[in-house]
DNA sequence: AAAAAAAATACAAACGTTTGTATTATCGTT
DNA sequence: AACGATAATACAAACGTTTGTATTTTTTTT
């Protein structure tokens, strides 16, 4: 007792046995090269003497660590996590691990995390780039160090050589619209997000496309971009637009299932009926919707495909031969609208 | 183009600068072993030439990563990834990593996860075991070879030498069922979760142990161990314990704030009013319970901070100079009763 | 039984750092 | 100007693997 613990090596194994270091990696390995006896032996000795690899002394030689970095924007958005347990299933089936950071919404957190994943530690990169991330000087650079990345959500365009996961946000925000206005809703309020994500200015366009298709005349006074970046906040925020208007409106679409769920409960507070009176629709379908009475109909997004997907590409760019000529490939999947007791 | 991209390193600005290695790796490192002006050089070259040093190849001579695993049983309980959260801030402002993995529920998974984390990628291990767990020799010959850990939620007392962080589930279930007994409710249902684990088995011991203090009769019916792993069951596991009720009851103790959600939905579809003739507390206070409609009255635990405590006893076990000589340190967090509109 | 072929193993360099010790350069002292 | 002291740098081993090539052993062929 009181010793310094020291593990096993491939040399412990070698000098006991008598052989060497290279034939005992060999038998480990199964390497046809090392006679069937001798590994037998190799495989008995490792496991008496408890032998374990060494996982860092394996990446160094071989330029490998087998760990995926995943960025994301936030951990308490049930979304990421959603698309978090996708990459994972995907990588843990093709033997990576996933290191997941999270960037709390900001530009600078986001460069220092990618610095960090560049030091060394991950093969490659799955990420949701922040609102703040304008400038993408830093990805590109990434990319041409040969640094492979898949992006996810908060796409932007001007990254090349980074492949994409995305779904149609226009066109599902206004099968959703569009849904409500074949209900004969005509007064029609939209609770987006961030206005610089680029996920909430595709949905904001397809509420305005859908509106302008069935000739509704657009209200601002009915358009709310939730800024908030804390749950604390939000609420405040989407009681305060309800409290604003001068008459209510008759349908909601609310750009996240959260979103809904607030507007849903800010317009029970004011003694509201969903739906009879309004219709609340939300975007994303993570379960909360379907505990809250009355249950949110909303755009399905399959985010755990997405996540299993970014890890395919991502995987994909990992087992191309030649790094430098990757073509960039963006993969949309479809959403479909689930409908519930709130409309 | 089509060239393989290699990184520069020390080798790359020594050779540069006609220095040797070693005094490259010293500037960087301000050692003052070097003289100032050397150091401006070599900073100035590494920069120009877009040095990034490699995290492998230090943590293969340190004999440290900087990686803390984490290891939880679901990545859908919010608990859990609260839990994370605090953990990622402590560890993060203090210079680790943490790479998280699921255990999925299963005993199999959780030893898989180990072994992984065995191979020398983590320098100590944060771990809530699954409820399957019922033979803790893996997580003792872990600890004997000098892995640190610690646990927190489903502790397991046998696990000698890794430190605890936990909550008192049985005092503060009693005080939940307390303060019902005290609002006159005299029907109180339970809604528990797997039997095996120690936390529902705590959180049961406090709800009998309230009844029997204030003489109030246990009715076997009115006491559901919900068993299942996934949300689409656990719904309808809740449904049918309501509908096999006789009489309903007057209040119902929940273990989790979700089971908490999921009882208040399916008393509302029944037409039961919360809290008229209901009252419902769950227990967690994970955001979840100011959404709903009514708000739910819960024992707050403390998940952040459950991370963050975790992350130091960790932290502080990797700094010990010898760790043969760690002791067993068992941190209890105090929880609190937030009423709201449900009770 | 010797030579050639094949199989099994050993040697040594490489991966990119860190760090103890040896060496060289610089400075102040006399 | 020579000396010792100190400052600055260089050398080399170590961390635990992998892997190409060289060497040895075994088997096959004649």
């Amino acid at each position: 007792m009181g010793f310094k613990k020291r593990r096993v090596k491939l040399e412990d194994i070698a000098r006991k046995l008598n052989i060497s270091i290279a034939t005992v990696s060999r038998a480990l390995d199964e390497n046809p090269r090392v006679k069937p006896s001798t590994r037998e032996k190799v495989f008995n000795t490792a496991k008496t003497m408890g032998y374990m690899p060494n996982q860092i002394a394996k990446s160094l030689s071989s330029g490998k660590t087998n760990i995926i970095g995943v960025l994301i924007p936030r951990y308490d958005e049930p979304f990421f996590i959603e698309v978090c347990r996708g990459i994972d299933q995907y990588a843990r089936n093709h033997n990576y691990k996933i290191l997941i950071s999270s960037s709390r919404n900001s530009y600078e957190f986001e460069k220092e995390n990618l610095i960090s994943f560049e030091k060394g530690l991950v093969d490659g990169i799955i990420l949701s780039p922040t609102h703040e991330t304008e400038n993408v000087a830093h990805l590109n650079d990434l990319i041409s160090k040969g640094m492979p990345i898949v992006l996810f959500d908060n796409i932007r365009e001007q990254v090349s050589g980074a492949d994409h996961v995305m779904i149609d946000d226009k066109k599902a925000s206004f099968a959703a619209v569009e849904f409500l206005i074949k209900k004969g809703k005509k007064k029609i309020a939209f609770i987006g997000g961030i206005k610089e994500k680029k996920v909430f200015q595709d949905r904001y366009k397809g509420f305005i496309a859908a509106l302008t298709e069935y000739h509704i005349p657009v209200h601002q006074e009915l358009i709310l971009h939730c800024n908030s970046l804390h749950r604390e906040f939000e609420d405040k925020e989407i009681l305060d637009f309800f409290k604003s208007l001068s008459t209510p409106p008759d349908a909601v679409f609310a750009c996240t299932d959260n979103y809904g769920l607030l507007t849903m409960k800010t317009l029970l507070k004011t003694g509201k009926k969903i739906p009879e009176e309004v219709s609340v629709i939300g975007f994303g379908d993570l379960g909360l919707g379907e505990i809250f009475v009355p249950t949110l109909t909303c755009i399905s997004q399959p985010s755990f495909e997405m996540g299993q997907k970014a890890a395919e590409l991502l995987i994909n760019q990992l087992n191309e031969p030649d790094e430098m000529d990757h073509k960039k490939t963006i993969v949309q999947l479809e959403t479909q609208l689930t409908e519930r007791e709130s409309t």
